[in-house]
DNA sequence: AATAAGTTGAGAGCTATTCTCAATAAGGAA
DNA sequence: TTCCTTATTGAGAATAGCTCTCAACTTATT
């Protein structure tokens, strides 16, 4: 509910980049997704192709990787294969991910005082800040009762 | 200084798997690694390449997926394009990643009290922790200057 | 409307990683 | 120790996620 197709234009003019029918639906139909999905590039190419957009692998990898590095987007490694993508949220959205090896069930998170303690070191190195994840790699109980090694 | 090649054995006999040299060499390489280095697998088969030891890069691939999801070893996402790995080590020496995304200069940090918050939530899922890891995507104070996009 | 420069789509190309399988070696039993 | 079962290794082929290339097109600006 925050991020409008104008400021999205406003902040990609402003680095001599421009407004696109095919950015404008990718960060619409992230921000319409539910609670809790996270969209590989081929994952949104299929999402955008129900919806009746057709918009190319190519350029799908692109914006995502651009969106990404602007901060709009999180890039997140959850299972194994392929990166994975939501739409980038500030403190009472923002949220992490335990995640369990050998299954990839994830569970969201929130912890505000891991995220104010990234905010706060990213600070104190000058960098500026664009996401803070904290990842946990687990296993889940069933995995754990499936008695199955790795 | 803790996990003695003896201790790997135990831990892999207990699930029916052997340990081989190529393991306990991968092992000791990692227990040797200076702080702050992250070996891909190639790197980790020319630095054993260095050593005189020659293990293939199937096995490493193999292992080094095999150790991290022991628990040995942790998972990085560090640089685009490949994963890269390091000890996993308990309090004292656990820490995190600050990473630009644009030159990809990382900067490891402790964070205690992350590190209990994300061992709290494995905790109260019934989730067997494995690694821990916050990671801080930024652009680095060199990179914000250099005002080329992206 | 004209211009300059960024963007798209299709497919080729790249490369990190996984897979296959015959040969080998580890661990347990006798 | 020796034997047997089964995990592991190494070499190379195969896979697949992702990037690159370039001509055609679109956007932002004047
Ligand atoms: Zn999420
Ligand atoms: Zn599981
Ligand atoms: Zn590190
Ligand atoms: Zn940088």
């Amino acid at each position: 509910m925050a991020y409008t197709p104008a400021a999205l234009k406003a902040e990609l003019n402003e680095r001599g980049w421009r407004l696109t029918p095919q950015r404008e639906i990718i960060l619409e139909t992230f921000q319409n997704l539910a609670k809790g999905e996270h969209l590989s590039a081929e994952d949104l190419r299929d999402v955008l192709k129900d919806e009746g957009e057709q918009v190319s692998l190519s350029t799908i990898y692109r914006n995502l990787k651009l969106m990404a590095r602007m901060g709009i987007l999180r890039e997140l490694e959850l299972a194994e294969g392929q990166k994975r993508y939501e739409i980038n949220q500030p403190s009472p959205h923002h949220h992490h991910h335990l995640i369990c090896v050998r299954c990839s069930k994830t569970i969201e998170f929130k912890n505000d005082s891991v995220l104010k303690a990234g905010a706060r070191t990213a600070k104190k190195s000058g960098y500026h800040l664009l996401d803070c994840q904290l990842t946990i790699h687990a296993v889940c109980p069933t995995c754990q009762r499936s008695l199955l090694p790795v």
